[in-house]
RNA sequence: GGCGAGUUGGCGGAGUGGUUACGCAGCGGAUUGCAAAUCCGUGUACACCGGUUCGAUUCCGGUACUCGCCUCCA
């Protein structure tokens, strides 16, 4: 069995990863909060993850791998969307989840395993709370349910704070009916325009935290393998589904490995609104930039080092994977994936190293001309599609029907302009076709386009 | 204020106690109607100051600088 080493923020070291059950690998991530499209920052974490459940996989099993990636459908910022455009709140979640599955498939990443809305999980939530309170690490005020962090000696340990530390920071909301003022919500109570639901502390809906820790715990049970998210989770939403989970079942444990992905900034500032640098995924699909172009960027850097998104990577991103595709052109999955790009991921993965493979691999292929062994480009696709890159959308498919045409028409012309050795003409269609963003690789006889994330159709008409 | 991360050749970006990362760009060459693409060759870098060591970019301590989280945000 291939062994995997993954860094484990609550240990602070690299472990070797050991499932509780090797036929049923468990890992959870927190998912979007389903009021608007995701951002490359969101994207960021997402694709880490999907690596690893590719990874996961490939060593356990297809079916042996359980990953749960929830919906935050009830949250505050939804309810503001919703009396915003005046659409419903059920209509401002769909709407938004279904952006966010075209989205995650266009960047190349399954479907988890499951997709739990929070929705879906209230009498969960609403059990953990009672739990909570009868084992007296919680307790109602005023409508509210508020857990009591001085209930939990080790509230703390993963992000390595000490309570008082906490409350110096005193950026907290202080209000009368809390005991600490580091306790959080766990149940709050609703007005009649927000959403709600009967419960033993009158109408209301949950906390963020318990969403998490009940969808973990109905789905895949007190302890399970691994736990992810951004590193912006770790206090204080994962620190708080620790105390909740492991103070409703003391025996389970919760989730062994934590695994966190640093956060991503726009040329070297952080994303944010009000420096214009925030974009969606979707603005990107838009400016042609391929989905896979996305993940192949978003792979680049270590998943634990901060990483920066400029268009210089976008360039790069375009460069290697135009090669490669032409590398594994015609080529069958075989899926058979070479063991350098195995053994790079299971190091914690090492995406870069699993890359240097391929780019090994890209060239063993090359130097043979394009006519080695079906068995060896299989390989080297099946190697690339366990990074997930050429499941995303690719450049040449987001093509129109018409453009197409009108492509395979300049090029026939460039062909026959070539074979006439009219110069003159060949020089204006290629010249034109490149000013278009079409990149053109002419050889003795034939014509590869590929499409640059310049490209222009409008510019393709006139000629 | 609290917690934490980082500083690698022109750029991006891995990794290691002693041997070439890799990619891009550049340079030289091959090929080519011209380009592009492709192929071959080519680069000896690890912030600073100490310490440990036969030997440190790689371990330990300190300095400087950069950055992130702690606030809705992955």
């Amino acid at each position: 069995m291939t062994e995997i080493k993954l860094y484990n923020t609550k240990t602070r070291s690299k472990e070797v990863f050991a499932p509780i059950d090797p036929d049923n690998v468990r890992m959870y991530v927190c998912g979007p909060t389903v009021y608007d499209r995701a951002h490359v920052g969101n994207a960021r974490a997402e694709v880490v993850f999907d690596v690893l459940f590719r990874l996961l996989r490939h060593v356990y099993g297809h079916y042996g791998v359980h990953y749960v990636r929830n919906f935050t459908d009830v949250d505050d910022k939804i309810n503001a969307k919703a009396a915003e455009t005046g659409q419903s709140i059920r209509d401002v979640t769909d709407e938004t989840i279904d952006w966010y599955h075209q989205d995650m498939t266009a960047i190349g990443n399954l479907r988890p395993t499951h997709e739990p809305r929070a929705t879906q999980y209230i009498p969960q939530m609403v059990k953990m709370i009672a739990d909570l309170i009868d084992k007296g690490h919680a307790y109602a005020a005023e409508g509210h349910v508020l857990f009591d962090v001085n209930s939990y000696a080790d509230y703390g340990a993963l992000s390595g704070r000490k309570l008082a530390d906490m409350r110096a920071g005193a950026r907290v909301e202080i209000a009368d009916y809390k005991r600490d003022p580091m306790d959080f919500v766990l149940w709050k109570p609703s007005s009649g325009d927000q959403p709600g639901w009967e419960s033993p502390w009158g109408f209301g809906r949950p906390g963020w935290h318990i969403e998490c820790s009940a969808m973990a715990l109905d789905l895949l049970g007190e302890s399970f393998d691994i736990h992810g998210g951004g590193l912006d989770l770790q206090f204080p939403h994962h620190e708080n589904e620790i105390a909740q989970s492991c103070c409703a079942n003391p025996s389970g444990g919760f989730a062994n490995i934590w695994m966190h992905n640093e956060m991503l900034q726009v040329e070297g500032k952080k994303m944010s609104k009000s420096l214009g640098n925030f974009f969606t995924v979707r603005d990107l699909l838009d400016q042609g930039i391929a989905g896979e172009v996305i993940r192949f960027v978003l792979l680049s850097t270590h998943y634990r080092s901060p990483m920066d998104w400029t268009a210089q990577k976008v360039k790069h991103a375009e460069a290697t994977l135009r090669h490669w595709h032409e590398l594994a052109k015609d080529a069958q999955t075989s899926g058979n994936i070479d063991q350098g790009v195995v053994d790079a991921l299971t190091q914690d993965m090492n995406i870069s190293g699993a890359m240097t493979r391929l780019h090994e691999m890209a060239k063993e292929i090359a130097n043979d001309g394009g006519k080695n062994c079906p068995i060896q480009r299989g390989m080297f696709l099946s190697s690339i599609n366990l990074l997930g890159l050429f499941d995303g959308t690719r450049a040449d498919q987001v093509l129109s029907g018409d453009t197409n045409t009108k492509l395979e028409q300049l090029i026939a012309q460039l062909m026959a302009a070539r074979a006439a050795k009219d110069w003159e003409e060949a020089d204006r269609l290629k010249s034109g076709m490149v000013a278009a963003g079409v990149k053109l690789m002419v050889g003795k006889d034939s014509v590869i386009p590929e499409i640059t994330s310049n490209f222009d159709p409008a510019k393709l008409e006139v000629l």
